[in-house]
DNA sequence: ATTGTATACCCTGTATACAATCCTTGTGAA
DNA sequence: TTCACAAGGATTGTATACAGGGTATACAAT
């Protein structure tokens, strides 16, 4: 089916000299814990986007990430089509990709679908939620009230919060829908639980979240959970500000 | 930051011998049409699966399908990958990957969160659909009128028709929640809109949510719209009695 | 000075080679 | 007979080679 004319050179040509330095970095697939590089590659760029320290609005090269992450473009092409089908990456045919970039309205956007999507979950959760799902929400916000001054253990705690909610909600497509929203997280640059007081507000909402759910009262956790979003835009509009990495439209 | 050596090599410098070969078995990236071939392997698996080609529960291999689509692994590695972040593929490292497969409570769950975002972005279009976009949607209605026994010229109409609401709407995010969801609707087989009797029904529901647009009642447009996609859940639980690619639980 | 054209270069898209992993299966011993 | 374990095959994961597209730049022509 395809005749092409192989004039079959030894790939292995290349010249030994560099072979040590290569042996000692050799890279297994899936190196280690499992993961395979193109995940690795997709975990880093999406920290290095969240952390800012690739500003939005950049362009990227394969060639570029490959060499900072240290692998080959193969694994990081992977990682950038996957950024790019999130929405992280707008990717431009044979010029590489753009680090999206989002405004104001699309944060409120952002919060409106929010606000749709999680109060259902929090709703379907009170309906269908096992009693040992919500004695691991009680779990976690116990220990969540232990941290309330450590972003960086709080904000793990926050997301599992809502990860064990959706979780119990029992519906894998309103866990699509939401996921497809939370990944254009990490464009809003840093979270709003790096403030305690906010971290302090965002608990008692969650305790209060909590309760209805072992009340089994789905319509008022369905309210509670849309002030808790509302309650987050308006912090973050708050924030605008400063430094974020949002552009102020 | 980019750490790339040079070793500059002319490109230029390949000799004529075989030139002649290489022409005949000349394979362009993005052949033609533009498309690159991780496009085309992308749209064939879908449509194979959408059609039945591929059953629900099959088994696959990069290999299986780049000799079927007549390209390498690198393109269809690609094409699978995408499916599998749209949630078509169920990947098993090292395994292969299988078709997907949705059961009847699978299905309700499409349909609860369906009836929550078709709804809000039925409002949303309400609220802040141009003129212009409402006249579109109007000539697709009227097209959409003269081949309602043709499914063939159906379908994407039906698709256009929402597809423009979710455009008025002006929610990026509001569009990747649905399509998220969307995804997954190769996976229920044949369309509700084979059946004439039930694109007429459709077909009225659309002028009528078309009509609450016009008027920008939003809170009507929603309505309509819930209503809507639960007739569209009940058409299809009706018609699993037959022969569904839907596993009756 | 400005515009048209050729050319060189970077980068992507694709193919293929190679390495690592998983599963299966067969063989041996308890 | 059953379990442990090793060898082998199948399939993915990764690296690299190569061709083609897109753009910028240099040079020529107006």
């Amino acid at each position: 089916m395809a005749p092409r004319s192989k004039t079959r050179k030894p790939l292995r040509a290349a010249p030994d000299e560099g072979a040590l330095e290569r042996i000692a970095a050799r890279r297994m697939p899936a190196a280690g814990d499992g993961r395979s590089l193109a995940e690795v590659a997709c975990d880093e760029i999406r920290r290095a986007i969240r952390e800012g320290r690739v500003p939005t609005g950049a362009h990227l090269t394969e060639m570029e990430l490959a060499g900072w992450l240290g692998m080959s473009r193969t694994p990081v092409r992977e990682a950038m089509r996957r950024l790019e089908s999130e929405g992280l990456l707008l990717n431009q045919p044979f010029r590489g990709a753009l680090v999206m970039r989002l405004d104001v309205e699309d944060m409120q956007q952002m919060f409106a679908v929010r606000e749709l999507l999680e109060p259902a979950a929090a709703a379907a959760c009170a309906l269908r939620a096992t009693e040992s799902e919500i004695a691991a929400l009680r779990e976690v916000l116990r220990r969540e009230a232990e941290v309330l001054g450590n972003p960086a253990a709080l904000i793990p705690l926050n997301r599992q919060f809502h990860d064990l909610i959706l979780e119990a909600a029992r519906n894998q497509f309103l866990k699509k829908a939401i996921a497809a929203v939370y990944a254009l997280i990490p464009l809003l640059g840093d979270s709003n639980l790096l403030d305690e007081p906010h971290a302090r507000a965002a608990h008692l909402q969650h305790l209060a979240i909590l309760e209805a759910i072992g009340e089994r009262d789905a319509a008022r956790a369905e309210l509670l959970a849309r002030s808790h979003v509302s309650h987050s835009l308006k912090c973050r509009l708050a924030r605008i500000e400063g430094d974020s990495q949002i552009t102020r439209s």
